[in-house]
DNA sequence: ACAACCGGGACCTCCCGTTTTT
DNA sequence: AAAAACGGGAGGTCCCGGTTGT
């Protein structure tokens, strides 16, 4: 799984660190895919990133995480936050989203497919990710108070971070038995349907 | 937890069942509240209950089942469809919370409080409701595909389905630190906002 | 799956009756391939070869006899009693076996490995290969002893039953996760083994 | 059923081990005769045996691996193993064979026909065999692998490893009826047979 | 001390015979 | 009388804490 995109240069440091994580999360899924979940070693990722076991922790604290750490998150606050003030909270998100999905390469896409075939399908990851959810409510929630200034607890802006958090899940579902779907304009037609108040 | 009111009259054998479930779910979550869910075996459900432990597991398939069943969901989608056809599928949405949620007693209330608390607090339930959800924007696609003609799979049914249990899981979450939030009013303000998408 | 191919002219009415055993086990086949053997249910497969359902338990007493009934047997005997005399039972053992399984269609040896990879795939089909067995091994050694002379009882006999039959299988089990394989030559090879004693 | 004799001194937890299998198969033996298999309920094997429930499916994961487990798998390989590099593949094994079968006590030849005479009466535990079959093939194909030099799937191996183990079966349907038979002539008699080509 | 082994208990499934409802 | 629900019991899995062999 390579890193998204990033084209604003970076550290050296920074850009190695992301390609030890990218290889490891590459070969780590390729193994998953061929040989299933449970029946792959975390020393064998190691063997095929070559990269040290402790290397290997470093990065994700335990071999679930490979799958579930979902790098757009922080991509995305960011876009979030770049958008002008004038949009609404949701059309900003909107706008967000694109900025992200909207231009991954096939292997970031069909990376990304693998991630969440994977994630659907093992029970053991399936079980952390009503916490993940959480989080990205939470998460949501705080950036979308910060912008309009409520109180993150405030219903208002709640409902709109379980909406857009729901949504996103029932995308993923969605393109689970299709490998070729788009996800950068499923995305996008979501966030419009959230956006005019579901006219169906 | 009581049987959300059904006054219609139906067969002895429908009202001995109905009985027989909320008596094991009624007992169950009192157990849980006093002795936390763990420590809680099916043995004493069953001894409180009166009921064999065959009868247990057939109402309830497994343990965590007692917690995590919710009654409401055919409720939902019985008073959905009863909604008049000139309602946007969002409109018919917030109508069927209300008649479901609007008018819960104080005891309704608050079993639905302990059922969220738990689900949120114990571990291995919290890792069951992502599936959970899954069934739940599932259902929703179905019957709102059946009330607007399109398909289950189409994109914006899905996004309309997600979108809703997404901020049904938010309210929960908001409600999980405060017993005494009125649930019916809080999901009647949601589906306010997801209906006027979001304007803030 | 096609019945094994057999030149001989037959009254009309036989070949109508193979023509419907063929064609409902062909339909039942495909299906089993497509869906799974227990998602397939009788009613689809009378459907599909259009036969009623007292026809389809005519032809095969049960579900599991669409897949476990072989064809092969009765001309394998047929073509061991015609071998000539001069040959030793492991020599004409060969020649038959050549004879019947040295000529299968393309139609036929796929038919024949479907069969096969579903027996052993599918424990519930599994469970009744040993009685199979055990019906093949008395067969066998009744046809043995009826051309030697010997007592179908009579060590030499059984041995040589039993070991047809377990190298039998043995191919079987090596052609199954390999389609293309070629059940005759395979066959016929370990045919030679046997007759030359295992020389390695 | 006593465990096939094993003088070296092992270490007390060995014997101990050894010890507790063999009182569990025993007394699960004799109350199999007496009363019948599925008469026999594993409280009672446990009872009379002196260890836990815990203990039992610890050492046979069903019930009807007491009857199925074969001791005599390991010990035929390592007498197989043991054989010197002269002799043929298939006269290696009919020497194992008979080292390991040769010298059985009454009570071990008893024992033995009791299990098989169990195996073949119970339809549960018939349903099995044929897995045990497919074991024992893959078994003894590893190790004539290992010796020849070839690969395990290699025909010639295979073959030889089928009609092994279908001799075998069929020595044993030889039997069932008879329980004084003597295993051990019998099978060094047929492995005659396999090494001579079967020559009638 | 360290690992392997053991007992015990909770959870769960399947089946069968009996009772209850319709 | 047919269908549905119930009780009971057996088989099997998993985990945890205590004991025992090395």
């Amino acid at each position: 799984m390579t890193e998204p995109s990033d084209q604003r240069t970076v550290g050296l440091r920074e850009r190695k660190k992301a390609a030890t994580r990218a290889a490891i999360q590459q070969h780590a899924l390729r193994l998953f895919r061929d040989q299933g979940y449970d029946a792959t070693t975390v020393q064998q990722i190691i063997a095929e990133a070559e990269v040290s076991e402790s290397t290997f922790f470093r990065y994700f604290p335990t071999k679930a995480d490979v799958v579930l750490s979902d790098d757009f998150d922080p991509l995305l606050v960011g876009a979030f936050r770049a958008q002008p003030g004038e949009l609404s909270s949701i059309g900003a998100l909107r706008a967000a989203f694109h900025a992200v999905y909207g231009r991954l390469s096939v292997e970031e896409m069909s990376a990304q497919w693998e991630r969440v075939h994977l994630v659907l399908s093992v029970p053991e990851l399936r079980a952390t990710m009503f916490s993940q959810l959480a989080s990205g409510i939470s998460l949501l929630a705080d950036v979308v108070a910060e912008r309009t200034g409520c109180a993150p607890g405030d219903i208002g802006v709640l409902s709109l971070a379980g909406a857009v958090i729901g949504a996103f899940v029932a995308v993923m579902f969605s393109i689970a038995d299709d490998p070729n779907a788009n996800i950068g304009s499923l995305l996008d037609e979501t966030m419009a349907h959230l956006e005019a108040g579901f006219t169906l």
